[in-house]
RNA sequence: CGAGGUGUGGCGCAGUCCGGUUAGCGCACCUGCUUUGGGAGCAGGGGGCCGCAGGUUCGAAUCCUGCCACCUCGACCA
């Protein structure tokens, strides 16, 4: 494996700090295909650990999963006007589906005889061929909500990719649900995004402000998108999950229509709702440091590491068996333990290696220790190390201290967001703000039009993130057109 | 899609301007010995059609032409 020693710091060089974060700390790479990456055994265990969470929450408020085609005929897509000119953009099409041997005897070229009828677009995202399927299972009242969910990939041209942030394939979930009446959709919309803040806030450890997309940026057929909103270490916001109200424009594009309880047709309601592997990309960002990754406990697949340090066989026989008994008992204690006895590597490059992968703690245990009865334990999250006893309360504090460092991650997280969020009336401060080194989040009043939004766009690179959920009545005045503006809405730079 | 840049053992690079024995360096890898509490040391060793295709030349990693790929930054987007 190919390492060089140090990264290069964030302050250095923020972007190369993440693309060789990511590398070094073995969560992926990039392939041979363009725009395309390999998640690596860690980042997959990562990722598991994400679904696994995600798929409980899902559960637990009464969603079921099933699977969709990768598939999507084209004609599908058009059916509803604003979801095809979102995507039209960025799509895979497969127009063959047969190869041949090349004429002039060199490798493979497609069988222009093995045309397909209709083309088929790998999908950007399930709306269409779900909706398409629902007709067929929606016919009552009864058959309603339907809530679904779908682990799956999805395939998005990007013109520019970058490592978990936006690939051209990429993972995620989707889900997809039918509803009687409007309400209950908006309802089903808000609870989902409350999943994803509580999802991001307890398990990622990542702060977010809850929010609604102005209509220039809402979700191509939705009526409404509810979104999370983080604010990354460089001061730009990422968007860590959508929930989007979609009215009955799919239903009606695909002929989805119910009998209420008093025998009238009507069109179903609709919501969808996504997280992708891009979390991955916001809990990089938003913890990790210049020794690489920092993991919130919850998530890690592995909470803690044992290092065992010794020189002669005999000293090493001794350690290894105490290390042993000590990683079982944590296990048993329900902690994710690795017992690094790799012989082939030094003490000095496992401390390194494991803090690059962000293990929250890493125990180090040598002769000196057990002949005095005690433990090195250091903290990935502070840096900090100190000598402990291992007493009979000691797997007890490790639970604690795993707790602890979840909850800490999480405040320094939240502290740096308070710390970057700024009001600012004037345009002129507004452009001073996103200036500094730390854009952060900006609160500012809006006229509320399209208009404005992509002129401050195009003058600053700055977008509304989204109107924050809950967010207080104000009287002001637009900080660009000067008209009267009834709130705040929250300005950054955006991945 | 615009602007820059880069393609040389697994990774990172030098060499290219000014063509000339056997293409070099660091890391990684293999063997052995010594090591092991913050990315070990010494010794020995293996691995390259220098992005691809043409061309110029006695001779090309180096010069010329064409192509391809990737990266960074912008515009567009999860």
């Amino acid at each position: 494996m190919a390492k060089g020693k140090k990264l290069t710091t964030r302050a250095e060089n923020y972007p190369e700090w993440y693309n060789e974060l990511v590398k070094k700390a073995d969560l992926a790479e990039n392939s041979e295909v363009r725009g395309c990456m390999v998640i690596k055994p860690y980042g997959y265990a990562i990722w598991e650990r994400m679904q696994a969470i995600l798929d409980q929450m899902f559960k637990d408020t009464g969603h079921v999963n099933a699977y969709f085609p990768l598939f999507i005929p084209k004609s599908f897509l058009s059916r509803e006007a604003d979801h095809v000119e979102g995507f039209a953009k960025e799509c895979a099409v497969v127009t063959h589906h047969r190869l041949m041997a090349s004429p002039d005897g060199k490798g493979v070229v497609v069988d222009p005889s093995a045309k397909l009828e209709e083309e088929l677009i790998v999908r950007p995202t399930s709306e269409t061929i779900i909706w398409s399927t629902y007709r067929n299972w929606i016919q009552s009242y009864r058959d309603l909500p339907l809530l679904i969910n779908q682990w799956a990939n999805v395939v998005r041209w990007e013109l520019r990719t970058r490592m978990f942030l936006r690939t051209t394939e990429f993972l995620w979930q989707e889900g997809h649900t039918a509803h009687a009446t409007s309400e209950e959709a908006i309802e089903e919309a808000e609870r989902m995004l409350g999943v994803y803040a509580e999802f991001a806030e307890n398990t990622l450890a990542i702060p977010v402000i809850q929010g609604l997309k102005t209509e220039r940026e809402r979700f191509a057929g939705a009526l409404e998108t509810y979104c999370i909103e983080g604010l990354m270490q460089d001061g730009k916001a990422l968007q860590a999950g959508t929930s989007h109200y979609l009215g009955q424009n799919f239903a009606k594009a695909f002929d989805v229509r119910f009998a209420n309880k008093d025998n009238k047709e009507e069109f179903v309601w609709a919501t969808s709702w996504g997280v992708s592997t891009r979390l991955m990309g916001a809990l990089i960002m938003t913890h990790s440091d210049d020794e690489g990754l920092v993991l919130p406990p919850v998530l890690a697949p592995f909470q803690l590491v044992i290092v065992p340090i010794y020189r002669q066989d005999d000293e090493k026989e001794l350690v290894l068996n105490k290390v042993a008994e000590l990683a079982a008992e944590l296990k048993a204690a329900g902690i994710r333990v690795k017992l690094d006895d790799d012989d082939t590597k030094k003490p000095g490059w496992k401390f390194a290696e494991w803090e690059l992968k962000g293990v929250p703690i890493r125990l180090a245990v040598g002769p000196r220790d057990l002949a005095n009865g005690k433990i090195e334990v250091a903290r990935r999250d502070t840096k900090t190390k100190e000598v402990q006893d291992l007493d009979d309360t000691f797997i007890e504090r490790m639970k604690k201290l795993l707790d602890e460092i979840q909850f800490s991650i999480y405040e320094r997280a939240k502290n740096f967001r308070e710390e970057n969020t700024t009001q600012v009336d004037s345009w002129e401060e507004f452009k001073a703000q996103l200036d500094k080194p730390v854009p952060g989040f900006i609160f500012a009043h809006w006229d509320g039009t399209t208009e404005t939004e992509e002129k401050i766009q195009a003058e600053t690179k700055a977008t509304i993130r989204c109107i924050p959920i809950g967010n207080p009545a104000e009287e002001g005045v637009c900080i660009y057109s000067g008209k009267p503006s009834r709130q705040r809405v929250m300005f950054a730079k955006a991945y």
